[in-house]
DNA sequence: CCGAAGTCGATGCGTTTGCATGGATATCGG
DNA sequence: CCGATATCCATGCAAACGCATCGACTTCGG
């Protein structure tokens, strides 16, 4: 039997309709970031690689692991990756390990230009996101997020 | 002077920190949503165009309008709307009291369609969301996401 | 060992995207 | 009322994307 019409969803609403306003809020706030011409020479997802790479130890990663963390198809990443490297952000290195894979390591320039945009980027996240919520609500909030993300890992396919 | 460091993040570390997890986690939860093919005949950006159009009175939206929820530009919102208007799923209309305005409105098609592809979402939903999180945090989370996204529109340009 | 199957990254190709622009209508200011 | 400005949507075009596929290498099973 369907349940009848209630003030209280279902987990099943309540779980689609977090989705969605986690949806919407991201939407949102990129469209806020994209209007804020902050991206100067790079774009949202070239300086998401360019982040994602000044993170890690060494500023390097596998292009495997890479295309584990952004949201880009292992071809589009291949394309980007190139780009970064014409553009001398990064240099591609060969995995001595295992003959197949390639290491991209950010170089003196790629930090540098990550440095910059990441600098302005922090400027418009403080302007969007720092009125909406106050100090608690941002942990929670990021808490949750983090909890969301990491619980991914241990739901199969 | 730099505050030295700390255990307690600066407001903006903590406006970066909470906008970088939500990130990551609409990102990863996309990813799976990508991964279930659910979306057989249409893609995500379009499912959104029809699910958008699926909470309106009528069924109907100005192009206009639509395009401020939508992630994607003018042009490529254009463009989508020309696609699923020749693939019978929503018809455009002109405004009568703007002679600029178009008008989209889902056909009984489109609505199938998104109903049909809504629930193989929402079942992904249930799947990669639910046993993340428990009821209140998820109500937490919505909450705090909305919070979020309609402060955008008291924050100036 | 060796052959089969799997993983990794690059490339061909058609589709979709964003930017710049244009034409049409609406609104504003004098 | 009219010219100037702004808004709305469409279109040309180059860049970027995803899918399918390929060659190279690794891993697995006998």
């Amino acid at each position: 039997m369907t349940p009848p019409p209630s003030p209280e969803p279902s987990r099943t609403e309540l779980a689609a309709e977090s989705w969605e306003a986690l949806f919407r809020a991201q939407s949102a706030l990129l469209r806020r970031f994209a209007a804020d011409d902050v991206w100067s020479p790079i774009s949202l997802r070239e300086y998401d690689v360019l982040f994602t790479l000044s993170r890690r130890p060494d500023h390097r990663a596998r292009l495997r692991d890479l295309n584990r963390e952004v949201l880009l198809s292992q071809p589009s990443l291949s394309r980007l990756v190139e780009r970064l490297s014409d553009a001398g952000l990064l240099r591609r290195e060969a995995d001595r390990s295992d003959g197949r894979g390639t290491i991209v390591v950010l170089t003196d320039a790629g930090l540098a230009m990550q440095r910059s945009v990441g600098r302005r980027h922090t400027t418009s996240i403080r302007r969007y996101v720092g009125p909406a919520l106050d100090d608690e609500e941002l942990r929670t909030l990021q808490r949750l997020c983090d909890k969301l993300r990491l619980a991914q890992e241990s739901i199969p396919d």
